[in-house]
DNA sequence: GTGGCGTCC
DNA sequence: CAGAGGGACGCCACT
């Protein structure tokens, strides 16, 4: 640690002990000066010493049940001695808007932690200190960036401490990122799956203490002895994994820079995002509802009627059977267990000669619309904010990208009319307008770039429709009298290359020969040959290495690369293909989406950031602030990579999401 | 809990 | 020859 750092952390010290004085703790005060002669934490009276498991812990543990001033302000001095520790809190539940804290935990050393009970509320819970005004004696350690802390799944205890009204600052490290960046496949990042890898140990699984299923006990009323055990621990292995994981980063720059410059920052992002919520209109989806299940009624009837009986239309097992057997309509496609297919693209072939496909493909959109969106999402607005706040998962995508769930906004409909209506309820509070902000083909972009085709790069420099340019060049005409179906193709053909599709895949796609595709996948790549050397070298390289890495250095290892097993070899092929596009895009949006937080954050700048959908950003502006927020954004998003051809990103608002398109 | 399907990028 | 499109989440039926 730096001089400046050390000196800091004085000032802070004496900080502390001025506000402890205005709290009138007159007790920490005595603690305080007994913990200036000793080094040992005060631990005495509460400590409890915890057995290894039989031969899988090297250290000896020793955590403190904090259930006084004393004790518990000596650790807070501690805390702030100390370069980095280890920070925990124990909740009432999962659901980080409603989430109580019940306790909290530390560790500055590993084998050392303490907990903090503070709202256990069982039939003879021992007393405990205060929970506000612990969290006030913890407020200027937790608020202030320079006392850094590691923790696992910190965005969790942001929100629960928000909940709190205390804003969690300087978290350094988060166990479950750094795992992540270190390798996003090779484990689950949960702490138990980490500590069983990383540290060989077993840990106390939250089931261990609370039970399951439908007698899981709610952290409040699990004993403060078993809890001490459990948070605790966490807190240590939190710390020993950080002391594990972080060697394992800075050894590979590359990753080390991704996980300090984006990954990390993100986390404080992800976090305002969720936490804001976005606007919906419960009343239009509650119309909405009413109307599909009138037409789903409707249709259920005319299906019944075409099969000659009443069945469960939802059964994909009873309609094979009327399909298949009663009908005696021909199987075109088995499911990979080997039952007869009634997806989508079997249906919509099968309409052609038969009725009743149509009517169970017409069925299926309206059933998937009305359960997922219509009937679900008024269920998951929060009645204090009436928003939806989702879940942004940082360490889940194996390529980097986010994934969202309770409710999952990254798959909201727009593709059917039907569907388009869905984001009609997705609003603006009055006085403000939705902005959308979507990069345009930037996985393509990125393969020009990786590749560094010539013509690939010719097109995106000038700006050319790319699926129009491609059809052009694949079959030889001009690209104003490419037609609709020819751009069709090219299209198909773009997208595939970015899958590893295969010929077969590709015919499958577009409905033509085998061979037909084949010819051309090959024109194709006559076209580009600088796209057919980098695929093979990319195959190459992650045979060679076992791994593929974005342009900013996240890797996905493919174990499989190498399998026998063919099925295992091809599917590592195709992600060895696509991870670095896919993965890459995932890069520069995170890039972006610190850019454009950063602007939001700054004074009188009336914009905040909703939603990410992958290449698209949301805000929520104010009307009159819109222009300089559409241009704002825009530049922001271009400026967060500097690849071989130029970022290009559209912009649009409206009241609605369905209007800002 | 698994399989089939369908929504998004 | 067989299988032949990357990454997610969530609903329903069924076991």
């Amino acid at each position: 640690m730096d001089e400046h750092a050390l000196q800091r952390r004085a000032i802070d010290s004496a900080s502390l002990r001025e506000l402890y004085t205005r709290l009138d703790m007159r007790s920490f005060l005595r603690a305080l000066d007994g913990a200036a002669t000793s080094a040992a934490p005060a631990t005495a009276t509460a400590a409890v010493s915890t057995a290894p498991p039989p031969g899988t812990d090297p250290l000896e543990r020793h955590y403190a049940l904090i259930t006084d001033w004393t004790v518990l302000l000596g650790w807070c001095e501690r805390l702030a001695r100390a370069p980095l520790f280890a920070f925990d809190t124990e909740t009432t539940g999962l659901d980080y808007m409603q989430a109580q804290i019940v306790g909290v935990s530390f560790c500055v050393e590993p084998g050392r932690g303490a907990y903090v009970p503070l709202a256990h509320s069982y039939a003879g819970a021992p007393e405990q200190l205060d929970r506000q005004r612990v969290l006030e004696a913890l407020r200027p350690l937790l608020e202030d960036p320079a006392h850094a802390k590691v923790g696992a799944h910190m965005k969790f205890d942001m929100h629960v401490l928000a909940n709190h009204g205390i804003t969690l600052r300087g978290q350094r490290y988060d166990t479950m990122l750094e795992s992540y960046v270190l390798n996003s496949t090779a484990t689950r990042h949960d702490m138990d799956s980490m500590a069983e890898k990383y540290l060989g140990l077993r840990t106390i699984h939250f089931e261990d203490v609370a039970g399951k299923g439908a007698k899981q006990l709610s952290f409040d009323q699990v004993s403060v002895a078993t809890a001490a055990e459990y948070a605790a621990e966490d807190a240590d292995v939190t710390l020993r994994l950080h002391q594990a994981l972080w060697p394992q980063l800075e050894a590979l720059p590359a990753l080390a820079r991704l996980y300090q410059e984006i990954e990390q920052p993100l986390v404080p992002v992800l976090q305002r995002m969720e936490r804001g919520g976005v606007l919906i209109d419960r009343a239009m989806l509650q119309r909405q509802s009413l109307e599909l299940a009138a037409r789903m009624r409707e249709l259920i009837a005319a299906a019944q009627r075409a099969a000659g009986q009443e069945f469960n239309v939802e059964s994909p097992k009873q309609l094979q059977q009327i399909l298949f057997e009663k009908l005696q309509i021909p199987v075109l496609r088995k499911t990979p267990t080997g039952q007869p297919s009634t997806a989508e693209d079997v249906l919509e072939e099968l309409a052609v000669e038969h009725e009743l496909p149509r009517l169970i493909l017409d069925y299926r959109l309206l059933a998937k619309l009305r359960s997922t969106y219509t009937e679900k999402l008024p269920e998951q607005i929060d009645a204090h904010t009436g928003r939806v706040h989702t879940s942004y998962h940082q360490a889940v995508a194996a390529t980097g990208r986010l994934s969202s769930t309770d409710p999952n906004l990254q798959n909201i409909p727009i593709r059917s009319p039907e569907g388009r209506r869905i984001r009609q309820a997705f609003i603006a509070p009055p006085g403000h307008l939705l902005l959308a902000a979507d990069y345009s083909q930037i996985e393509l972009r990125i393969m020009a770039h990786l590749s560094g085709d010539a013509g690939l790069l010719r097109a995106f420099a000038t700006d050319q429709d790319i699926h129009q340019a491609t059809a052009a060049e694949v079959f030889g005409v001009a690209p104003d009298q490419v037609s609709a179906d020819q751009r069709r193709s090219a299209k198909a053909i773009n997208f595939g290359l970015i899958y590893g599709m295969s010929a077969f895949g590709l015919a499958r796609q577009l409905g033509i020969e085998r061979g037909a595709a084949a010819q051309y996948v090959e024109l194709y790549f006559a076209r580009y040959p600088g796209v057919r050397a980098y695929m093979d070298a990319t195959r190459e390289r992650a045979r060679r290495d076992g791994y593929v890495e974005t342009v900013y250095g996240r890797r996905l290892y493919l174990p499989e690369i190498n399998s026998r097993n063919r099925q295992l070899q091809q599917y590592a092929e195709r992600s060895a293909i696509n991870a670095p596009m896919q993965g890459t895009a995932a890069d520069i949006i995170k890039r972006a989406m610190l850019g454009v937080d950063a602007w939001c954050q700054e004074p009188g700048v009336a914009a905040r950031l909703i939603m990410q959908v992958h290449d698209e950003l949301v805000l929520e502006v104010r009307e009159d602030y819109l222009a300089t927020a559409g241009e704002r954004v825009r530049a922001l998003m271009v400026a967060a990579a500097q690849l071989r051809v130029p970022l290009s990103v559209e912009v649009g608002h409206g009241r609605n999401w369905d209007e800002a398109h």
